[in-house]
DNA sequence: TATTGGGATGTAACCGGTTACACGCGCCCG
DNA sequence: CGGGCGCGTGTAACCGGTTACATCCCAATA
């Protein structure tokens, strides 16, 4: 590749007055910028960004740090968020996959871009990942942000009002006049702030008793446990899903064992991912503001960048999400009992 | 952050002998290297890896440049496989979102990767986009490879058969017995090897008219042009889907209208997404192998990079789709007339 | 005319690493 | 006892840029 010292050169002028040329500088002839940028184009060059880089002792990039989708889509929605967003403020995403195969598993993603010099890292982690990182970080590191931990976890973050969500939908439900109402996924669960909490604590303000199926966020165990559970005797008249990506296991399942929904049993997502719009019947489903959530963590990492924000202002900013209500949520069969 | 120039004060060594000793060159007399191993330790000491990068020539890192994924989640497919398949290789992949607004789109977002200095770039791509970037490239950009462009590109490439998969799934429904086939999404490509012209080859070889319709491959688009479709008099009896993005808006509209599928109507998809699997009904597909077409891509690149591979041995790599029949066809209704 | 000032440009240090080469030391051998 | 060898370590150049500071030149001013 070509470098400044060619065109340097070429142009017969030093280095410094290349890069002052190309750069814009106001102290450069006219005559003589023109000959450096003639010279730059002949020779094809491209600057090299490490180089700035480590002389600037910034790289204008931010590190985002996600799961592996694994099919679900959620994550490409926050990965092009996040994308677009930092593009915005000048910034580049770069996108490191983790698996959450050990606590470290977030530390090693984020340490590694750390180590790309990232001037900002934005975490999408489970708790458990977040006190890992936050525990291995010194006074050095770039600022960082957790984004969405549907939790009370202590340190910056970005989030959606999982809980609110959660109720929310539950709340809903009740309204329609269901009683017995299952969440399906994940629910082991043991935060404050989570979904399947907002369900818990809707069904405890309406005084009905909690059902948790599932054990992960994955399609085919949505879909089995819901299964098993359709041939229940009396089985629910509802059931929330952990994720729009968990909905469309129940769903699949209603469909295989002949329960229609939304007149035998109804059905809710959270995320609001395209193909709830469109799928049969369409989901309603909570749409956690995933563009605002991107925005707002962008910002604040700018925020600490420009010194505008302390370290230590660890108020977590909480975003409300909204309900969108669509096909599959019906008062239960027989009328609301 | 610390530096080698403080590890080196704080052990009394100097730097070489740092750099050496923390990349376990065999040089280092062990009380030393343990000294400066520990003195890096209690520092905090991360590498630098932008001056790492910059020595040695070489980042490795691949650049991946696609679409937005504007919630098609095949991208995030692709992604995912693709920087599984780097690491394995030890590379990690940056990915890179682009518009696909202007010619020049990939260009600007490859060029970006390209002064990040990537070892090599994954275009995932169109045609016209391709044919830009590869006019702008000089001999010394690092090796780059195209994804899964549907087409006669002239340049390196693996790709899906998409010909083959196209004109798989048509006869499919020809075999069932269907006359009447539409091919619903962007339908104006003229490339020569695209799942539309697979669509149109396997007709014309049935003796049977084509039926093209519908302008891009968003949801809604399909879901419109479908509805109107629908209420035409002799409305066909099967639609081709250009993905399954696409084919989800197809079945959103049979829903709409009432229509049975695959009673009333065949539908079928393209990419084997996850939600195919579980949609209602699960959809008849083409498994485009994108495992596969990653690996081979990121290998082609390894290739070039270590010399076993010529510049210019640029005969396209091709893999064959698998047709993955589910429930979402049946023969047409009346019977095979 | 000598002095001052300021703008254009070059020199060289620096960012944080790696490594070719030089050097010093101890050991072995003739 | 001297020369050669090899090992461990340090010095300094280098990767490709940026920029503080020095320098030079010319016009304006006293």
């Amino acid at each position: 590749m070509a470098t400044i010292y060619d065109i340097a050169k070429k142009a017969g002028v030093s280095t410094a007055t290349v890069s002052r040329a190309l750069r814009g500088r106001s102290e450069v002839v006219v005559e003589v910028r023109e000959r450096v940028i003639e010279a730059a184009r002949e020779l094809g060059y491209r600057p090299n960004r490490l180089a700035q880089a480590l002389t600037a002792g910034k790289t204008n990039m931010f590190g985002l740090v996600m799961p592996e989708p694994d099919g679900n889509p959620y994550y490409s929605d926050l990965m092009e968020a996040i994308s677009r967003c930092c593009r915005q403020y000048g910034y580049e995403a770069v996108i490191q996959l983790s698996d959450l195969k050990t606590d470290d598993s977030i530390t090693n993603a984020a340490t590694y871009l750390e180590e790309h010099q990232v001037d900002g890292l934005l975490l999408f982690a489970a708790p458990m990942h977040l006190e890992h990182y936050a525990a291995t970080r010194t006074h050095d590191s770039p600022p960082w942000v957790s984004i969405g931990s549907p939790l009370d976890f202590l340190g910056p973050t970005v989030r959606a009002d999982e809980h609110f969500g959660g109720a929310e939908v539950t709340r809903h439900l009740i309204a329609l006049g269901h009683k017995q109402i299952a969440f399906m996924g994940p629910g082991a669960s043991s935060s404050k702030g989570s979904r399947q909490v907002g369900y818990a604590d809707a069904m405890q303000e309406a005084g009905l008793p909690t059902i948790f199926r599932g054990s992960d966020a994955s399609v085919e165990d949505a879909r089995e446990c819901t299964m098993k559970l359709l041939a229940d005797d009396d089985r629910p008249t509802a059931i929330v899903g952990f994720s729009d990506h968990t909905a469309l296991g129940v769903l699949r399942a209603c469909h295989e064992a002949g329960v229609t929904v939304p007149d035998e049993l109804s059905v809710t997502g959270f995320d609001n991912l395209e193909f709830a719009r469109y799928s049969n019947p369409a989901l309603t489903t909570v749409d956690p503001q995933t563009e605002r959530i991107a925005c707002e963590s962008v910002e604040y990492l700018i925020g600490r960048i420009d010194g505008s924000i302390e370290a230590d202002a660890v108020e977590p900013l909480t975003i409300q999400p909204v309900l969108v209500e669509r096909e599959s949520t019906a008062p239960p069969p027989g009328g609301a009992c």
